[in-house]
RNA sequence: GGGUAGGUACCGAAGUGGCCAAACGGGGCGGACUGUAAAUCCGCUGGCUUACGCCUUCAGUGGUUCGAAUCCACUCCUGCCCA
């Protein structure tokens, strides 16, 4: 049980981990237990009408405990790191205003680094200017950016990366790597981090089972409601693949077995990130299913045993 | 039983006498990442080694050759065709 002390202990928790571990039982439990609000920090579970795509919290999750930027913008928007993090602060205080503990659940690595150690101010994307600039070859977007910012720091074999620098150089008047400010430390003062994690075979496992589910729900249908998708929300795992299901050009298995691989090469990057960005307290869930169950070692961090 | 095409690293697939530890793709593993991040990009991937390098590999065995994944013989296995 948590003494009243620890209960009393508003610093927000942050709940990583890569897609599949168990986050969002994990959180829940944890809510339940410390009083908590579960905000989400996920680049895609924003969005409205891809509940079962992107493995949005189900009804009891949401009913049991408040849950916080999840499902509330429509897919044909925009979203980024700058707008989560705007979005999340403003929600973090109105919870512990409330006197309750903000539990920060996600897989969206840049969003939690932004959230925690602040973003570089630099204009945000423009369309027009992206779309643009993706009709240039990679050769020609290297050679502008070394006239605009001959001290590029950016990895020339990326265009994503590229462009943005370009964009920035162009958007402000001076090259984007003047406006660069590096992330000095792993530590996140004023919040306590887990890093949930569970040994491969078994994440792999749970990831294909997981995929499965998500057929049998239906987000076949789903993926064929959604009104129009933007920019963001139609990078979402899993879309490419049921589009071209619902084109014929995929069977079902393959199309299950596409979006498994996928979402497990995702984890792979997540883990870098998370294992890299943070020096959150790792906490093993293998052998655990998604009960109730919080490992001691866990309840030991947050002073919660 | 006869014919025929094959058996190459985790998988698929090039290579057909030296430039081969063996192209390329997939997968796996590792890494990067500051307003698209479920995105985008990079590296490694027989063993030992920091490296030079050494060792063991191309179904098996035995040959030919200075030298074989590559040529020859036999054996085993697989696909297809004919009986």
């Amino acid at each position: 049980m948590a003494s009243a002390a620890n209960l009393r202990n508003k610093t927000p928790i942050i709940v990583a981990g890569p897609t599949g571990v168990g986050k969002t039982a994990f959180a829940v439990e944890l809510a339940n237990r410390l009083d908590g609000e579960i905000l989400g920090a996920d680049a895609y579970q924003v969005y409205r009408g891809m509940e079962i795509l992107t493995a949005q919290p189900d009804h009891e999750s949401r009913s049991a405990v408040p849950h916080h930027l999840i499902g509330f913008l429509s897919p044909a928007e925009p979203f980024d790191a700058a707008h989560f993090v705007t979005l999340a602060r403003e929600k973090i205080s109105k919870i512990l205003a409330r006197g309750k503990l903000p539990i920060i659940t996600g897989g969206s690595g840049l969003y939690i680094k932004a959230l925690t150690h602040g973003l570089v101010d630099r204009p945000p994307g423009s369309s027009s200017l992206r779309s643009e600039l993706a009709e240039l070859s990679t050769h020609q977007l290297r050679e502008r950016l070394g006239k605009l910012d001959p001290d590029a720091k950016v990895d020339i074999h990326n265009p994503r990366r590229v462009v943005r620098a370009l964009e920035i150089s162009i958007l402000t008047g001076r090259p984007a790597s003047e406006l660069h400010r590096d992330w000095q430390t792993k530590a996140t003062p004023g919040f306590r981090g887990l890093l949930l994690v569970r040994e491969r075979a078994e994440l792999s496992a749970r990831i294909a089972e997981n995929v499965r589910g998500m057929f049998e729900r239906g987000v076949v249908a789903e993926v064929g409601r959604i009104p129009e998708l933007g920019p963001t929300a139609a990078m979402a795992i899993g879309l490419r693949e049921i589009q071209a299901l619902r084109r014929g050009e995929l069977s079902q298995s393959e199309c299950v077995d596409a979006v498994t691989l996928s979402t497990r090469r995702y984890v792979k990057r997540q883990l870098t990130w998370f294992r890299n960005q943070f020096m959150f307290e790792i906490i093993d869930l293998t052998g655990l299913r998604d009960t109730h169950e919080i490992p001691p070692r866990a309840l030991e961090f947050l002073g919660a045993a």
